[in-house]
RNA sequence: CGGCGCGUGGCUCAGCUUGGUAGAGCGCGGCGUUCGGGACGCCGAGGUCGCAGGUUCAAAUCCUGUCGCGCCGACCA
């Protein structure tokens, strides 16, 4: 009956990927559906996530530079306008605002799908001299994007981020600071959600809407489809000559600035769940997760129990996030719902450890559990939560590793994507064309040319000409 | 924007074919017994059946329209 009602609950990754991720992302209770489509009530519990997310990221940034700002929510339809490529980009999925109150606007205001216009904006009168520069802001927001198809976390018409904008007296500054904000969005993925990205360059066809240059980090889903989990674009001087962004140079000419823009989402939370979950629910990496370690009671009732449970909690309050689970539900209930909600840690106290003066912690990731002395509790929970994001992590490393394929010519990469899905590795001549191509047979797309290049084959994949890189394909999120 | 599906207590849904007193399970509140992997008993609260028209003595049910949500495709973080 207890393992009916389990099943029932989450369905099974393997039976559909998809009502699994819907499954556990409701069960958690990171959100709800509202009466808007693609709009979400993020939860406590999901809010929590973002909050430790932005956290761990915003310290990241503020060590390297990074100023944060806030601009505004609308954008002018004429400041749209003045970067060609840019509006083309995001003019289909924008939303607009066409009155203020009853009257019409005289000018049509859209809700921004992303900042660069007004940054460029507020930079042109904000930058005169080389002694303003650089620039280095962020946000941290929500922005708007009117997706016709949607998804919790993955794709939603307003979802939450950070977008970083720079400027720079010159190209060789800005590329460095697109790479430089690349490498923390990197860092901070393997180091504080255990997940394993792979860092390189969009193609042209793949790149933002504006930029000169497209960089990415790419990780590997459960199901085997690849998730862009950040972006960092270098801009050339394309938006400063299109706003006019001049500075005056050390040698006393005008010049333009370089800029460059980088951001991460709430799709990141997508991705945590679909690297690490498993059927019984959220598994969350200890550094992020809002509770790190759930103290359930044992028959609660019985003299002492609670108490016992509260004073491990007052304990462990110092350096770990703590809960105590002491509601009237049944031990059993307590783990599953533990489980569900991805809690690293579980410390099962009861009548017969305290006699014992000790207690028995559940891993979420292997389940594993273990009895522990009492006055060793905070050790071995600092251990505990250590070697979970080791192991976290290494196991997706493993999990990408093993569907991650290399192919040197077509009938393999079809073969590849038709059985298995994955990454794959393989050459491409450069032109977009075998890109095109390769869409429409497979819906596959370029995730990314990876910096770590390696040599599968002389000729590209798709028409057999003469290959100029190694890039990594797969289907996407 | 195309395809599919769905709107009935908080949730999941039954009822609709063949019109006639609005149901179940879970959840929720109270009391009691339980408690080491989703416990159980008793009592109780809770619904203008998405919305608008129409047909009818009578509509959750039939007809028309409309709005919304979910999933799958084309576009995107």
């Amino acid at each position: 009956m207890a393992d009916k009602k389990m099943v029932e609950e989450i369905t099974s990754m393997d039976v559909d990927f998809a009502q699994w991720y819907t499954d556990v992302v409701k069960k958690a209770e990171l959100i709800d559906y509202t009466s808007v489509k693609g709009c979400m009530v993020i939860k406590p519990a999901g809010y929590a996530l973002w909050e430790l997310i932005q956290k761990h990221l915003d310290q990241r940034f503020k060590e390297a530079g990074v100023e944060n700002v806030y601009l505004p929510m609308f954008i002018p339809e004429s400041l749209l306008q003045k970067e060609k490529d840019h509006v083309e980009g995001f003019a289909p999925e924008v939303a607009w605002v066409t009155h203020g109150g009853l009257q019409p606007l005289q000018e049509r205001l859209c809700v921004r799908p992303t900042s660069e216009t007004l940054f460029c904006d507020f930079y042109k009168n904000d930058i005169h001299s080389y002694r303003d520069l650089p620039r280095v802001y962020n946000q941290w927001c929500s922005v708007v994007r009117w997706e016709k198809e949607t998804r919790p976390f993955l794709r939603s018409r307003e979802f939450l981020w950070q977008e970083g904008h720079t400027a720079h007296a010159t190209e060789e500054e800005a590329l460095e600071r697109t790479i430089q904000m690349l490498n923390v969005y990197a860092d901070f993925c393997e180091e504080v959600l255990a997940i394993p990205v792979i860092k390189g360059q969009k193609t042209d066809k793949e790149k933002f809407a504006g930029a000169v240059a497209t960089y990415t980090i790419e990780a590997l889903m459960h199901d085997g489809k690849a998730l862009q989990s950040g972006t960092s674009h270098n801009f050339g001087d394309g938006f400063a000559k299109a706003f006019g962004i001049q500075f005056a140079d050390k040698d006393n000419t005008l010049k333009y600035v370089h800029q460059t823009s980088w951001g991460l989402s709430t799709r990141i939370i997508g991705a945590i769940i679909m690297v690490h979950g498993d059927n019984e629910g959220l598994v969350l990496p200890p550094k992020v997760a809002p509770v790190q370690v759930c103290i359930v009671p044992i028959q609660q009732k019985k003299e002492g129990v609670l108490d016992k449970a509260y004073e491990l909690r007052d304990r462990l309050n110092c350096h770990f996030r703590v809960k105590v689970d002491d509601s009237d539900k049944s031990p059993g209930w307590k783990f599953a719902e533990a489980e569900m909600r991805g809690y690293p840690l579980r410390v099962e106290i009861g009548p017969k450890d305290i006699e014992a003066g000790k207690c028995v912690i559940c891993r979420r990731d292997t389940r594993q559990k273990v009895e522990v002395a009492l006055e060793e509790l905070e050790a071995k929970v600092e251990e505990l939560l250590e070697i979970m994001h080791h192991d976290m992590l290494e196991r997706a490393r493993s999990h990408r590793d093993a569907h991650t394929y290399t192919a040197a010519n077509m009938d393999e990469f079809v073969q590849i994507f038709n059985e298995k899905g994955g990454f794959v590795k393989a050459m491409w001549c450069g032109n977009e064309e075998c890109e095109v191509q390769i869409k429409e047979r497979l819906s596959v797309t370029s995730r990314c040319i990876p910096f770590e290049q390696e040599q599968i084959a002389d000729t590209c994949v798709c028409c057999g000409k003469p290959a100029k890189k190694m890039v990594y394909w797969g289907r996407a999120y």
